[in-house]
RNA sequence: GGACUCGUAGCUCAGCUGGUUAGAGCGUUCGCUUGACGUGCGAAAGGUCAGUGGUUCGAAUCCACUCGAGUCCACCA
């Protein structure tokens, strides 16, 4: 106990500590329940740890949510609750094959299609393989405490065939179809889009004005567009019926300029009057509205650009606009204007502010296209069941059966999903879940198969190709729950630990995310994926920016670990947030939170150093009024905490603690433990406390807590049981008696620094003691040695002059050098300013008929006794300015 | 266009269902090698709780509006 160091230096301890942990294989519900019976009693707490990117690196979004889950974890297991944390990876399709097709493209200058897709495929799992182990080395870091024995990883055989068993099974149920839609495809990624993977981002952009000629008679109608490239895929051109403007024209035939195409005029009611001139002009083939549009009148679609985002060469011999074949978009755009302005078509331009969107991975413009894709039907009824699938997501919240934390991202749930639209779930990338689809060559048979085809179901030809198409990455996350604990098999596992007990992520992958798992746990199991829902706000720097890489203003965890330890970091990362709200972050907030586990450190390197620790935890005696005071503090603590984890409440619940550890147990019952005849019980209340204290703050600081804890004890402080204090609640006497005590203290050390007087001197003070303060003569030692005063209990001679302050209404003399009354003067005018307002506020109510009438007697009574009190002081004070002067 | 959140000390935020002199941390200022800790100890300064109006005996807290900051959804041809 001697060699323990001054200063904490997690960073040898903690690689240490997490390892006997792992060993230990604890983490592992399976272990802890044949290592005590008490790990079933209070029932089961089980978790999915969101899965990170396989290839990605630590960020401070992961950091937050390992803190908070970990948190929860191990508080969990120390109440005895059965407590499973499932770890894994995500295989994140598009993200993973996009670093490295780019890493092979630097080196070797070679794209996707040069390799081909099996020598791509097996580039890319030979990357994850490699770089796997740097996420999981991470999270060890952090100090998760999850059972890396069940870990998973979306692409792995078992989690394959979870997803290819739920494609079957929709698809029998004809939830999953196949059809032509507009989709928004990224050109940069070669894929197709989910609505909400498209960002939008205000652009200033232009408003063109052209004139379409009519074919068979003079005049022409203007067209407003901020896209006049796509007026080459133009199919129609459309006006509101009701618009008297333009009625008689429906049905002529019109010509599209430059190319030289007849169109038609057509009605439709989406046509807004009031926008540009109030005539639209058709693509069918690259806008959502045209496309609708399109498909109501029977319009041909013209796909004008290629999947990387250049003008067709086929269809643009086929349709008349060869010249402009291979240009990109915007190419085409400054050509079509310049044909345009020398054609004379062009009326007019307008600044126009409007939305582009923009792919939320790669950045590029997003193109709607149309192409044949995937969907989940998320309207239809489910067969045999009473609810379609956005209706078995919403009815979930809707019913209380899964709550969300907090309450207000339950609105927002709901909307969305009422709002919720097919899920376009095919991706043309490779790497992922292929979709489980083979067409037949030979009789054209399309069959859908959980395990791989080899003759068709039809005509037995083995002239059959898969779909090439891969799934959403979000469609197998949408399965985390089940698909981790064993489904489609029956596992104990699955009937053990599922519904979940809590989802922690993050607002921002509420609907990518969480509710689609719903959604597909309703379809695949009727059940619930889990029954709260706790949502984290995002990680911001101190300017309140989101982090990012290329922003570059990303804090790297790791880094912080290595510099400050993993809990520091933790408490950072849980302290002073509340769920649902973003959380700026500093160093010089890690650097206080370092800080405060030093001091813990120090807190038990000097109790550990002072008594011998005992390790039956049997509540010690009570001897002196600091005894009495901590023991009801701790009691009253230990069941806050309790009280506000069970409330998701981890911010309160570790403030609460740290004020607890500094402020009272540090600054004021160690500092009274070391007076003589303070000491008396305290070598059994000290090392107590501190016992207790290593359990509460175990889940928050899991490393300097075991590392202390390791100091006395040989088993782990990780499945000590969560402290539950007999409920003896702090008598109020102790507590009131206690601040009391403390305030004398702080006046006496506040008239010192006042008067700049040396701390080390001892000074006489006097105080006059009313008959109900008379017990603080039993804490005169106190007094003494933490103001340094020798107390005197007489009357002082009034005409010496000195200072003194008005403690309970008593005067407190401090004998010391160099009184200065003007100084004395000041101070007092100053307070007595204070006095009097406190005393006008205070009558003015009680002067009010109505309030003493309508307000609840007890706060009448409060204001009553505050206001004597007040004057009295008043008095008192009036007196001391006189007696200055 | 629809919805939501936020606006409290220089900074970051607590303040639950309305009731003490509105709190904490960081920062600032002053003073300290007090035998666990200078990653420490003691003390102080600093706020008309965004604004206006309302409900109430009483509003930072409830309601309405205004101003300001931000987020999400939809859509903008």
């Amino acid at each position: 106990m001697k060699e323990i160091p001054k200063t904490y230096l997690p960073g040898p301890v903690e690689n240490d500590i997490y390892q006997k942990w792992e060993a230990s294989g604890l983490f592992n519900p399976d272990n802890l329940e044949t290592a005590s019976d008490r790990y079933w009693k209070a029932g089961v707490f089980s978790m999915s740890m969101p899965p990170p990117n396989a290839t990605g690196e630590l960020h401070m979004g992961h950091a937050l949510f390992l803190t908070v889950q970990d948190i929860l974890a191990r508080w969990s297991r120390m109440s005895g609750k059965k407590t499973l944390w499932l770890p894994g990876t995500d295989h994140a399709a598009i993200a993973t094959q996009n670093v490295v097709e780019r890493k092979i493209w630097e080196t070797e200058k070679k794209n996707r299609h040069d390799l081909g897709r099996e020598e791509l495929l097996k580039r890319i799992n030979e990357f994850v393989e490699k770089t796997r182990g740097s996420i999981q080395t991470a999270v060890r870091k952090m100090g998760a405490s999850c059972d890396w024995s069940r870990e998973k990883y979306t692409l792995s055989p078992e989690l394959s065939l979870a997803v290819r068993t739920i494609f079957k099974k929709l698809y029998d149920d004809k939830l999953i179809y196949r059809g032509e839609r507009i989709v928004n495809w990224c050109s940069g990624c070669g894929t197709t889009l989910a609505n909400d993977e498209v960002e939008y981002h205000p652009v200033a952009g232009q408003l063109y004005y052209i004139r379409y000629p009519f074919s068979k008679q003079k005049g022409g109608l203007t067209i407003a567009t901020t896209r006049p490239e796509t007026m080459l895929a133009d199919t129609a051109v459309a006006v509101n019926p009701k618009d008297s403007r333009y009625k008689k024209y429906v049905g002529k035939n019109i010509m599209l300029p430059l190319v030289n195409r007849e169109l038609v005029v057509i009605a439709d009611e989406r046509v807004d009057c009031d926008f540009g001139t109030g005539v639209l002009k058709i693509t069918p083939g690259h806008d959502p509205l045209d496309f609708e549009i399109g498909q109501k009148h029977r319009l041909p679609i013209i796909n004008m650009f290629t999947p990387d985002g250049r003008v067709d060469e086929k269809e643009s011999s086929d349709h008349g606009f060869e010249e402009y074949a291979n240009l990109t978009a915007e190419e085409a755009r400054g050509k079509i204007i310049e044909e345009l302005k020398e054609g004379g078509y062009l009326e007019k331009t307008e600044d126009l502010p409007h939305n582009v969107g923009y792919c939320y991975r790669s950045g590029d413009i997003v193109e709607p296209m149309v192409s044949k894709q995937w969907f989940v039907s998320v309207n239809q009824k489910i067969p045999g069941r009473k609810f379609s699938l956005k209706e078995i997501a919403a009815q979930a919240v809707k019913t209380g059966s899964i709550k969300i934390v907090p309450k207000k991202f339950e609105k927002t749930y709901l909307q969305w999903m009422e709002n919720l639209k097919d899920w376009c779930i095919s991706r043309q990338i490779w790497f992922g879940h292929r979709i489980p689809v083979w067409y037949c060559g030979n009789c054209g048979e399309i069959t859908v198969e959980v395990d791989a085809l080899a003759k068709c179901k039809s005509c037995q030809s083995t002239a059959l190709t898969q779909d090439p198409d891969t799934l959403d990455t979000w469609f197998s996350s949408s399965l985390w729950t089940f698909s981790t604990l064993g489904w489609p098999a029956e596992t104990p596992d699955l009937k053990t630990y599922h519904p979940t007990t809590v989802l922690e992520t993050g607002y921002d992958i509420l609907f990518f995310w969480v509710a689609r798992m719903v959604l597909m746990t309703g379809y695949a199991i009727d059940d619930i994926p889990f029954r709260t829902v706790y949502l984290h706000g995002l990680v911001r720097d101190a300017q309140g920016k989101k982090m990012s890489k290329s922003k570059g203003n990303a804090m790297s965890p790791l880094e912080i670990i290595q510099k400050y330890g993993a809990d520091a970091l933790r408490l950072s990362l849980c302290i002073g947030i509340s769920p649902g709200n973003d959380l700026k972050i500093d160093e010089t907030k890690i650097q206080s939170f370092r800080n405060f586990v030093n001091k813990f450190w120090n807190i038990s390197r000097y109790i550990l150093g002072t008594v011998k620790i005992n390790e039956k935890s049997e509540t010690p005696k009570a001897e002196t009024l600091a005894d009495e005071w901590i023991l009801g503090r701790m009691v009253e603590v230990a069941s806050d905490v309790d009280e506000k984890l069970k409330k998701l409440d981890f911010g309160g619940a570790g403030e609460e603690l740290l004020k607890f550890t500094w402020n009272d147990l540090a600054d004021w019952y160690i500092e009274i433990s070391k007076i003589k005849d303070q000491r008396s019980n305290s070598q059994e209340i000290l090392p107590y406390v501190l016992a207790v204290l290593l359990k509460l703050w175990h889940p928050f600081i899991p490393f300097v807590s075991e590392h202390i804890w390791s100091q006395f004890s040989k088993e782990s402080l990780m499945i000590q049981e969560y402290p539950v204090l007999e409920v003896r609640s702090l008598k109020l006497e102790v507590g009131k008696k206690m601040q009391t005590l403390r305030d004398l203290v702080t006046d006496l050390r506040n008239i010192r620094a006042e008067y700049r007087q040396d701390p080390k001197e001892i000074f006489s003070s006097y105080l006059e003691l009313p008959k109900r303060l008379s017990w603080i003569k039993e804490q005169t030692s106190i007094i003494e040695k933490l103001a340094r005063v020798k107390l005197n209990f007489e009357s002082i001679d009034e005409t010496k002059k000195m200072p003194y302050s008005l403690w309970e209404g008593t005067r407190v003399y401090l004998i010391i050098p160099g009184f200065d009354p003007k100084k004395e003067l000041v101070l007092t005018e100053k307070i007595l300013k204070e006095t009097d307002e406190i005393v006008k506020r205070l009558e003015t109510q009680l002067a009010k008929k109505d309030f003493l009438k309508k307000a609840p007697p007890e706060i009448v009574e409060k204001i009553k006794a505050d206001f004597e009190t007040a004057k009295d002081r008043q008095t008192k004070l009036q007196a001391k300015i006189k007696s200055l002067k």
